[in-house]
DNA sequence: GCTAAAATTGTAAGCGCTTACAATCGCTCG
DNA sequence: CGAGCGATTGTAAGCGCTTACAATTTTAGC
């Protein structure tokens, strides 16, 4: 039952025959109230629909009911999957999310992690999604009262999911490279003044580690910092083409990146396998639908698999286990963007 | 200057040599404060880098200095952009963003708008993306106190920005017809109860228009409720391919969905526009890529422009103006999906 | 059955702001 | 030059919750 005014803890202890304080303990289950005292405020929160002020608890030192999710940005494929599996898990935990986007803006970025303690007014925990922090940063948010987990930034001190970046990139690479193909050049992320995406600094590292492997040197002439939008991969794929001699692979570090790759080629009447080959990472999708190699990763589950340990993360704050780290399982997918080097393709030397 | 414990009003007030109240007033701009006060608590909240505590606001009546966004999810990719581009409107107006997606079910959208006071306890406006409300809801909303703007919904007692979707609905479909097709099918979005996707609903009507004046009907069989994701497209279109004769031409209620239904024709052999033109609406930015013919629309301008009317709503709140209604351009645009049906064009009759 | 310790419950003081309402101040006007 | 008024500023009472700490009840031990 609903009443027209919102129902006040006062009403609850009332209602119950307790004090508000008894009423407050119970409802927040701490220890130190008789089973009874408990079940009868549940009931008496029940009847008036009762639900705790966040600005009142927060006030008094409690927990506003919120969690903010920290992205580099909302608009990108994997982002929108993840925020909105993360959201679903928050909501169905009693918390509404903040969405902050860094809109990969150094600005933002550090308007955002230079108040800690204003971002703690506001809400309980964090979940970063690909933010690169520098240990200052890590070291502080660890200090600032919020609860934190993340996706896709293993190595840091709180709960971490995501894929092994570094891996996957060189799987992509690497099959790049036993196709005979020695001519790489990498669509990467963009970067912020030291502060890319995490996982797109983890990517550069494997894509450079398969072309170590095979004795093979990055270019740095052939590492185009893209972005990781469709018009990123555009905008990349029509540099490379214009300033130099087109590579004969491209390993785009996501599929958006390497869809843009393919639109700027059928552009310059080029395509792929057959002027280059291209592979991404992701499996978006489209992907099938371009026929576009890649290595497929569980986007939506990264998410939630996050959300989720922050949320049992904030319901028992005292606890402090370790950090864990997970990495969820990917897997290359050979579609029709990438084929053996020819003798009879182009070689640019 | 930033202190290290977070400033509170007492400490610009006693800074500033004036009382809390007076400060209060000041960085409020409420009226009754002379100049001078006004610029020594500016000064001084300046100098202590002292940002009102939101839950202090809230509780004593005042603001969160939070808005909600809306949306029936937050993956698709109209969602995604429309997202982010309020949301850093938001940001730069000192809002925080509360992300809520509807994930298109019933039980969440009345969890949401079942209990307004909750939700106004957390946020001081609203910004509604889409969303199909009933006369009751858009009174309830109104009443409740919040700052109201949407995107997609016309006819609302509140500042809406949004394209004419009955009319981008009718181009795309003339133009399917005016190009000898008359056997189309539709594939619409969810139905949620009666509570779809209030664009959804909006486009529906425009096919059926512009079928009711070429003098045909729509056939309920053709009338497919999809969804509005890719893979919703897809389910879609093989149904229609599997369970009747194929119409010559479907025109998609977005271009995800006209994806999704060009992946289901390659998967049983089949192509646009050679077994059947296909359209959409939205002009993605993979949509040139696919040679999709569809109508265009400003996406980010949408959120960002509502966003904008929302937090002048939130600046001025005595101020009762009149809600505006914008309509931002559409175009067609005919890509390579669409042809003239010709004679020797399968002819299911 | 009585007392000390443990368990439960209540009292009251804020948390940092907003907002009637009261108090002051600076002028204008007779 | 003092009353009267509007403009400005201050006082103080909450907003609905959390949390020491005090009060009370229960349990356990002898």
């Amino acid at each position: 039952m609903v009443s027209a005014q919102r129902a006040t803890i006062q009403d609850v202890a009332v209602l119950s025959g307790l004090s508000i304080c008894t009423v407050s303990r119970a409802l927040r289950n701490l220890p130190n109230v008789s089973e009874k005292a408990h079940r009868k405020v549940a009931e008496a929160a029940e009847k008036l629909g009762y639900k705790a002020s966040p600005a009142a608890s927060r006030l008094a030192g409690g927990n506003t009911g919120s969690v903010a999710i920290i992205a580099p940005t909302a608009t990108a494929w994997f982002f929108a999957q993840t925020v909105e599996a993360a959201e679903e898990m928050f909501a169905d935990a009693g918390h509404d999310t903040v969405l902050i986007s860094l809109r990969n803006k150094a600005e933002v970025r550090s308007r955002v992690f230079g108040d800690l303690a204003a971002l703690r007014q506001r809400v309980d925990g964090v979940l970063l999604l690909n933010v690169e922090l520098d240990a200052a940063e890590i070291g502080a948010l660890a200090a600032s009262g919020l609860a934190v987990a993340s996706v896709g930034m293993s190595g840091v001190p709180w709960d971490n999911v995501g894929i092994d970046d570094e891996q996957a990139a060189w799987e992509a690479t690497s099959h790049l490279l036993e196709m005979g193909h020695w001519d790489l050049a990498v669509l990467a992320g963009r970067d912020l003044g030291g502060h890319s995406v995490h996982t797109s600094r983890r990517r550069l590292d494997g894509f450079s580690r398969a072309l170590a492997e095979h004795d093979l040197e990055v270019h740095p002439d052939l590492v185009i910092s893209a972005g990781s939008s469709i018009e990123d991969g555009r905008r990349a794929m029509t540099e490379l083409i214009a300033n130099r001699a087109l590579p004969s692979a491209v390993f785009a570090e996501c599929d958006e990146t390497a869809f843009g790759a393919l639109m700027a080629l059928r552009e310059h009447g080029l395509s792929a396998p057959k002027d280059v080959s291209v592979i991404g990472i992701d499996d978006h999708p489209m992907s099938w639908f371009l026929g576009l190699s890649t290595v497929s990763q569980p986007v939506a589950d990264q998410g939630a698999f996050a959300a989720n340990l922050l949320c049992e993360r904030l319901q028992n704050p005292e606890q402090d286990h370790a950090p864990t780290n997970h990495f969820l399982d990917t897997k290359l997918i050979e579609r029709k963007t990438t084929r053996r080097k020819r003798r009879t393709d182009k070689n640019h030397d």
